[in-house]
DNA sequence: TAGGTTTGCTTCAAACTTGAACCAAGAGCT
DNA sequence: AGCTCTTGGTTCAAGTTTGAAGCAAACCTA
C-alpha cells in the first residue's frame, strides 16, 4: 500500500506540537532542576506517592500510571532513595514486590516543591489557553493515550493486584 | 502572594498530556529505533536536512529549529557523522562556524525509513484526532511555544543569520 | 508436587542528555 | 591596532535512559 503522507495541516500540527513539547518539557525540567534539585520525572514519582493511599505504591503500578519503563522507575526511586525521599519495603503477599513509600522527608520535599511547580505549569500552558483549550487539550491526550494503550492494555479489572498498602 | 493551584479541569488535562506525551515519544522511539536504528531526534535532523536549501544547514539554526541545546545537537551530529548519514562543512564566511550537510546516504535513508515512520505518527496521532482536533492542536502548541520563545525571543530580522548555503 | 512458564523487579553495558567550562573567531569600542 | 565582550561550537564529567539479561518468587498444569 501506498504510502498516505501527511497533509499540510497535519505537517503544521506535527511540527507545532514536537517543538511544543520540547520547550514545554526543558522549561519544566529546568525549573525542578533548579528549585528542588531533579528532573519532572522524579518529582512525579514524588507527587504521585504523596497521593497514594497510605502513600505507597507497588514498582509496578508506579511506573504504569507514570507510562514510563520499569528499569527507568528503579533507577530514579534507588536515587530518591538516596536522597532519603522515598524508602522501599517489600511486600508481604508477594515477595518478589518491592514497594515505594514517600518518606516525610520526601513529603516535605514535594510540598516546598509544589508551588514553584505549579507557577511554572501555569505560566507555561494553562495561562495561555482559553478554558475551550484546556478541555480540547485533554480530549486530545485521551484519545493518543486510548490508543496507543489498547494494544498493551491490561484492562483486566478482575485479577487487580494486591492492595495498594501491601500490608 | 498564595499559589494559585490547578483546577479540576486543569489538573486532569495535565495528567492525560503528561501521559499522552510519553506514551507517544515512546511509541516514536520505539519504532524509528526498530526501522532506523535512531531515535526520533536524530531522524529529525536528518528530515530537518533534508528540507533545507542544498541540504545543509548551521549548527546553531538547526539547533534553533529543532528546539535542542547545542551539546544535544553536536553529539547527534557527530554520531550521524560517523553512520556516514550527514557531513561537517567549515562556513567560510564564518570561520567559527559549522555547517551540517545530509549526504546522499543519509537522504536515501530518511526516504528509506519516512513511510514507516509517517505511518506510525498517523495510526498514533492523526487517525485519532477528528479534522478539528487536528486545528486545535496546533493552535494549542503554538500558544505554549510562542508563550516560551517570547523570553528567548531573537525575533529580530534584521541581524540575520549567514546565507542557509553559507558557500 | 515437579516442571515449565510468567511476573516483578533489578542489574548491566551502551547510548544519550545536561550544564558548566572551554576555545577560537567575530564585533564593538577607543 | 589593542581590549573587551559576545557568539558559534565543542568538550567534559556527571547524570539519566534504554533494551537486553538475569534472578527469584508466583502461577500453572499435569
Amino acid at each position: 500500500m501506498t504510502t498516505r503522507w501527511l497533509t499540510p495541516e497535519e505537517q503544521r500540527a506535527w511540527r507545532a506540537y514536537i517543538a511544543a513539547a520540547h520547550l514545554l518539557e526543558d522549561a519544566i525540567d529546568r525549573q525542578l532542576q533548579q528549585d528542588a534539585g531533579m528532573p519532572h520525572l522524579y518529582y512525579s514519582i514524588l507527587s504521585t506517592l504523596s497521593e497514594a493511599p497510605e502513600r505507597r505504591l507497588r514498582m509496578t503500578d508506579l511506573a504504569e500510571g507514570l507510562k514510563i519503563t520499569r528499569p527507568r522507575l528503579t533507577y530514579a526511586v534507588t536515587r530518591l532513595e538516596k536522597d532519603g525521599l522515598v524508602g522501599r519495603e517489600s511486600c508481604r503477599w508477594d515477595k518478589r514486590g518491592s514497594i515505594a513509600v514517600l518518606t516525610d522527608e520526601g513529603m516535605a520535599e514535594v510540598e516546598r516543591a509544589a508551588p514553584g511547580h505549579v507557577e511554572t505549569v501555569r505560566s507555561a500552558l494553562f495561562d495561555r489557553l482559553s478554558p475551550e483549550q484546556v478541555g480540547q487539550l485533554e480530549e486530545i491526550s485521551r484519545a493518543i493515550a486510548d490508543g496507543l494503550q489498547e494494544d498493551t492494555g491490561d484492562e483486566v479489572p478482575w485479577r487487580r493486584r494486591s492492595s495498594p498498602s501491601c500490608s
